[in-house]
DNA sequence: AACTAGTACAACCGCTGTACC
DNA sequence: AGGTACAGCGGTTGTACTAGT
């Protein structure tokens, strides 16, 4: 017997069918399982973090809004590179979305660091002393503050970023935000955002930042599935799966399940 | 038009935590 | 209590795309 290797790399629209229609049946839990079970030829790891990052219908795609941005700035600051943590605090948002939006962030801002060091080397007051200064006026608990002062992995230094950020809003010509600021705007939108976030995702609109280029996301409607972020609906088990998951097809999840049947059965 | 550098994102790896036996 | 399997997390890498030259 010759043992099929195991598939690495991007994945196919098909298997993505595959895999959707799998965890569908069986819930978003036992990967290795499906991992079997589905053909895939990919590890438990593999299909978990493609339905986490990818097909997870509760995601919200595109570029994080500025709101979401300073969210993260905070939190990071607050918490460090617990990226998981912190994308709780945003729904829609993956941890390895966050980790990939904040290690582009460092690169730019140290970029423009450099730069501005380079070209203004006399001036006095250097980015460092800056961020030494700020740091002195606001406490962040020991993820954070292990990171000041030291390279870390993406070179955060939590607080100082913030004032980059604020900085660079202010040069914007947006208002500049203090750490207050920023809290009361986060506390006074967080339960709007949540509202604001989900409607689309959950509704199937390609809103800005909601583009899925594949079918999957969409087949999950609210109403056939009444997903509720804390209790997902997926995370069952397989006898009440397979008797939940036929009565409460939508007519539009019952299409792409007919396509991703197509699929499977060639 | 061709090349390069920068950016964004998907995916993998290795370690850790946890549940189960 | 110890071992094992699996899920989750953070770090890292690879690559496609884009903007600038």
């Amino acid at each position: 017997m010759v043992e099929e290797e195991i598939r690495r790399g991007p994945w196919t629209e098909q298997e993505d069918f595959k895999l959707v229609y799998f965890v569908n049946m069986f819930g978003d839990r036992r990967w290795d399982f499906i991992a079997k079970v589905s053909g895939l030829n990919r590890t438990g790891k593999s299909c978990r973090l493609r339905w986490v990052n990818y097909l997870h219908p509760d995601l919200k795609r595109g570029k994080l809004t500025s709101q979401e941005e300073r969210l993260v700035t905070e939190l990071h600051s607050k918490w460090g590179n617990r990226w998981s943590r912190i994308a709780r605090k945003l729904p829609g948002r993956t941890d390895n979305e966050i980790k990939n939006y904040w290690r582009t962030h460092m690169r730019k801002k140290k970029a423009l660091e450099k730069k501005r060091a380079s070209s203004s080397s006399s001036s006095p007051v250097s980015s460092s002393s800056l961020s030494s200064l700020f740091s002195s006026n606001h406490a962040v608990d020991s993820d954070a503050s292990k990171e000041v002062g030291e390279e870390s992995f993406y070179d955060t230094g939590g607080c100082d970023d913030i004032m980059g950020l604020i900085g660079a809003e202010e040069e914007g010509g947006e208002k500049g935000y203090s750490l207050d600021d920023i809290w009361e705007d986060i506390v006074m939108s967080e339960e709007k955002d949540m509202y604001n976030i989900l409607q689309p995702v959950y509704e199937g609109h390609s809103e800005e930042g909601c583009n899925f280029s594949y079918p999957p996301p969409m087949i999950y409607s609210p109403s056939s599935w009444e997903f509720n972020s804390s209790h997902p609906l997926w995370v069952m088990d397989e006898e009440e799966s397979s008797m939940m998951l036929f009565p409460t097809l939508s007519d539009q999840y019952y299409s792409c399940y007919e396509q991703g049947n197509a699929f499977l059965t060639g």
